[in-house]
DNA sequence: TATTAGCACTACCACCTAATGAGTGCTAAA
DNA sequence: TTTAGCACTCATTAGGTGGTAGTGCTAATA
């Protein structure tokens, strides 16, 4: 193969290669290659030879240039739209550049500033400080940005309230240790008192603080199958109500913002994108299946061109992270921008803004 | 003046002219008017003498239907882009049309099974509910629409509970009579035992419930200042914390769905009306104004254009009605799109799906 | 052997031109 | 009062041109 004298010596050595992480390019390709995608992000057009002898900073001819853009393409670094055009950097391109960013850049004291903001009155809520983060970074970003709520099959109990609405109305309140609030009523045959009502809360208080929806309704199971509890009244139905009210019928939520600026970006100016991005982001379940695995993961997950699982989203690119109280993950948040975004500063960016949001939430927990 | 032998006979006789109300075209200029304008609100292209000519039921020439076309342009209903193109409506036009669209036209069947499907799950609250009927007409109608999430000011109280989660914060819940659940968190210097706020929330109930949000502020306010008030231990309390309880700090939201569909029509594709289009969306208190004032009024309100106070919306048209609980007005729902759009379709959608959102919110209301 | 200069070639782009066609207004005849 | 006819306007389209930014290849150079 031609492009191969590109390799370094890990590569060369070794002899792998095809393994994206085992790929090591001599430094002179590598500078070419780190060159063209920083000019591309900036421009956005395709970066030719000459330019590039201009702008890249040690001395080398278009035609050397050249000859090492042709090995690149080979490689599959780079693409051209026609014959004589010049060069675009493909994913595995942005894949390669992104790999290499090392020591993650800082957020320049004034974005710093921005972020900061977030949420100083006290009233707030936790979805409105979710609102106002994933505002703000699609205000700082200019791209479309999601974050996830906290789910609430992951989420602690700190308190469970029951109240009599009505004669078959039940409001259920539950307070997690997040802070966040949830209500929902529940529908009941039998008329039940507001005092026993509040003997099953504090009942289920006592029993069940602490400890997260998730194992609060497999005990709730346990109880109900086992038959020695079916003699005990309260506790029978206690168990009854308190399985209706865990039960969780919100199948998790998120808050999208920005996604306008999408359709301003010159990237998806092409019709027939557009049409298929507003399509993904109307099909949020695909997008909440993305958030839910960046959950699960340290660190920044970065998602680039086809590597995410959502076709529709195959043409962008995502930077996701998740955002705590403590040590306990509650959800992720994170920007859907074109492939050729700045990663160094949106990577800052959406990291940054998780750590604050995170700091916002723990400051609000009961934890 | 050129166009006066279009006037009808009413506006000849009594000579009244350039009140919109009174101005009565003769039935051919009339037939003539509506039918350039259903024409373009379908094709969205200047119709010409000729294209008219044939599509119009009578059987009239071009050159005929370019004299009355003259004159409509005289009068300002029509305007043309440049000297050779055909004509188009303008506000004026429309405001007229639709004016004179007498009976509201019904909804197909088709669109009215879509629209019943809103929301059968039980467990779903009010603000679910909107969403979803944000939702449906966005989708509908492939424009954007905005609901406003009922009124706290003008809501009526059901129940208010509080409830102890820590030290300082107590949370309060608020159930309104139409269903509605807020929860907030207030920050208390002294601490107070759970039994202490029992009995406080049962006097707050006993004392104000079925009154609106408002008039427990002024009442409160009143106790407030009231010295006689000052030695009563509990009632002093009780006031101090409801105070706060019912403090509004929500502004009133709103809710939008479809605004990228705007972004789809042909009719704001110019780059810069795109840009304004996403300002107007972004700046929700101006939106806001427009859904509250068609609150106040019975019935579908339709802002054609410049007709609605907010400048960046004065290439849109606006449909808006206000949904109930029974009787009681809670907010508004409707529709935001281009000037040419299908005003008799989209007023019987909003209509029908202002209807069938009351209906669901009143089964689920308290009163 | 690696680099570079030179050259032929390609394709987009911006510009111009001419032809087309859908529209108008005006006038005179029906 | 209506309409046919005609001259005119102007957006749109297609074809043609030159310029430009890029390429690949080859031969000369360091």
């Amino acid at each position: 193969m031609h492009g191969d004298f590109l390799l370094g010596k890990k590569a060369a050595v070794t002899g792998k290669r095809g393994l994206l992480e085992d790929l090591v390019l001599n430094e002179r390709a590598q500078l070419v290659l780190n060159s063209i995608i920083e000019n591309y992000i900036q421009s956005s057009e395709p970066i030719g030879s000459r330019t590039l002898s201009k702008s890249i900073g040690v001395t080398l001819s278009p035609a050397t240039i050249r000859n090492i853009m042709s090995d690149l393409a080979e490689l599959g670094f780079l693409i051209q739209t026609h014959t004589s055009a010049g060069r675009v950097p493909t994913d595995k391109a942005y894949r390669f550049y992104v790999n290499s960013l090392s020591t993650p850049s800082s957020v320049p004291e004034q974005i710093k500033q921005k972020i900061t903001l977030v949420s100083t009155e006290q009233g707030m809520q936790v979805e409105g400080i979710l609102a106002e983060a994933v505002h703000l970074l699609a205000d700082l970003t200019k791209f479309a940005c999601v974050v996830s709520t906290p789910k609430a099959s992951v989420s602690r109990l700190q308190r469970i309230e029951l109240i009599k609405i009505s004669e078959d109305r039940i409001l259920v309140i539950l307070v997690t240790k997040a802070g966040v609030v949830r209500d929902k009523i529940i529908f009941v045959k039998d008329s039940h008192s507001q005092d026993f009502l509040n003997s099953v809360a504090s009942f289920l208080n006592e029993k069940f603080k602490n400890h997260s929806m998730q194992e609060i309704r497999e005990k709730i199971h346990q109880y109900l199958v086992d038959d020695r509890n079916r003699y005990h009244d309260l506790l029978a139905q206690a168990v009854r109500l308190g399985k209706k009210a865990f039960e969780l019928n919100n199948p998790g939520e998120m808050l999208i913002d920005g996604q306008m600026n999408l359709l301003l970006d010159s990237h998806f100016h092409k019709q027939s994108s557009v049409r298929s991005l507003i399509d993904a982001f109307n099909q949020k379940s695909e997008i909440m299946k993305i958030l839910d695995d960046s959950m699960r993961q340290k660190g920044v997950h970065i998602f680039i061109g086809i590597e995410n699982d959502f076709e529709q989203l195959h043409g962008c690119s995502l930077i996701m992270t998740s955002y705590r109280n403590n040590q306990n993950v509650l959800g992720s948040i994170g920007v859907v921008g074109p492939t050729s975004m700045d990663y160094k500063r949106i990577i800052s960016i959406v990291e940054y803004t998780a750590k604050i949001l995170s700091e916002t939430i723990t400051e609000r927990s009961y934890d």
